[in-house]
RNA sequence: GGUGGGGUGACCGAGUGGCUAAUGGUAGCAGACUGUAAAUCUGCCGGGCUCUGCCCUACGUAGGUUCGAAUCCUACCCCCACCA
């Protein structure tokens, strides 16, 4: 249980197998996001055709709606959304972050104001373990202080010291509600901003708890500029665990992928798959397709000819713009599964390369060729 | 044939003497989105140019009143309703 076991490396880049109770994730992966306990659109059995491995799920949002007693009276996530392949949830540490404006932050725990009727919650630590306790995912993670990508050093210090005394509270609380030998392990997650000595401290502030089943890094892709993020993972790189998996949280875009697995890392979660799904933007090998785009109207061909998911072997160009243009909800759907099979199909392909050692030339041709036409 | 109502930019629809190239909405076009307050948000949307401004065309058609008209007057054309 919680065993990650290397099975191949190609510089920086890993190829491993993570066990977790409800099974196994080869990785690099992509998770999909699923806040709300549903990968918006997105139905468990098409999740799992799409080779999606592991999904996520959201302790403030599920704590505001339905309740975690709620999941917990009807069996937890896995039973509550019948997905039973592994679950992460995440700690509600980045509302601390994407709702300023909603929250008061104080040492205690942090106050937010609910964006659906205005009533106050405030998750400590400790209720965020208990929470994600009655969730029920696989991994929980730590409850944590993230501050925007331009932050300065002060305050990405206090995030970060915060984050650290925050984790000792969590790792106590999740200790108090495990059963040893339990069904849910703790991860601590980076933080530090843009700034070197942080992110050092951080991470050996880490490793002294240790050890962990998994570490994240938190705190980019929240503003500051892409080679500033790059930068970042490569100073993280030689210092964090190499025993266990490295997620790094919230990324991304398809080339963040590529970008991030050749600097070590292992797991990634985005909404953007799913976002961008559902506002018309689908990637492809070439960049980004704008499906609601007038270039499509009478294109017949796939979305993405190299793709294998059932928007690209089923329907034309033209019929995707015209559900989006129409308001449909197939169109949102379809571009969502093509998205996320982009990006499942993305680590399973960096993952093959990682293993017969052909990654390092796979990659940059295949980050030259989606740079080509300005993709991001 | 008579009476009344009405004809506004791709569509619907405000405006009833100057602040009107003309409110809104829709459609259209482009862009944004990275641990989801997002099937959302932003910009453009008559034409042209030497493009922080200027010129042309435009509110059914033609004329008129006025310093000035989509807005007032006259005639005509067309649409709708009711009456014959």
């Amino acid at each position: 249980m919680f065993e990650f076991a290397v099975e191949a490396t190609a510089g920086a880049a890993r190829a491993g197998t993570l066990t977790l109770p409800h099974g196994s994730v080869r990785t690099p992966a992509f998770m999909p996001v699923g806040t709300h306990a549903v990968v918006r659109g997105l139905h468990p059995e098409e999740l799992r055709r799409l080779g999606a491995q592991i999904i996520l799920a959201n302790t403030y949002h599920l704590h505001l709606r339905p309740g975690e007693m709620e999941v917990r009276v009807m069996g937890g996530l896995h039973r509550f959304t019948t997905w039973d392949r592994p679950m992460l949830t995440d700690s509600g540490g980045f509302q601390v972050f994407s709702l300023e404006g909603l929250r008061t932050i104080a040492e205690h725990g942090v106050e937010f104001q609910s964006h659906i009727d205005g009533s106050y919650h405030t998750i400590t630590p400790e209720i965020s373990m208990e929470i994600q306790w009655s969730l029920g995912a696989d991994v929980a993670m730590q409850f944590d202080h993230v501050v925007p990508g331009q932050a300065p050093h002060a305050l990405a210090e206090e995030g970060m010291d915060r984050s650290l005394r925050w984790l000792d509270r969590c790792r106590a609380r999740h200790a108090e509600l495990s059963d040893p030998g339990g069904l849910q392990t703790l991860w601590p997650i980076v933080q530090g901003g843009t700034h070197a000595d942080l992110r050092r401290r951080s991470v050996d502030g880490i490793v002294a708890r240790g050890p962990w089943t998994g570490v994240a890094i938190g705190g980019l892709s929240v503003g500051e500029p892409k080679p500033v993020m790059h930068r970042v993972l490569e100073e993280l790189e030689p210092v964090l665990p190499r025993e266990v998996p490295r997620y790094l949280m919230g990324v991304g875009f398809p080339a963040d992928l590529l970008e991030g697995i050749s600097r070590g890392v292992d797991l990634f979660d985005c909404v953007a798959a799913t976002r961008n799904g559902r506002h018309g933007t689908a990637w492809v090998p070439d960049g980004r397709v704008n499906v609601k785009g007038a270039a499509l109207r009478s294109d017949p061909g796939p979305l993405d000819p190299e793709c294998d998911c059932e928007a690209c072997t089923t329907f034309s160009r033209a019929y995707l713009r015209h559900l989006f243009m129409a308001g449909d909800m197939l169109g949102l759907r379809l571009v969502s599964i093509h998205n996320v099979r982009f990006l499942t199909r993305l680590g399973e392909q960096a993952r093959t390369h990682i293993l017969d050692g052909t990654f390092d030339g796979w990659s940059r041709a295949w980050l030259r060729r989606h740079y080509a036409r300005g993709a991001t």
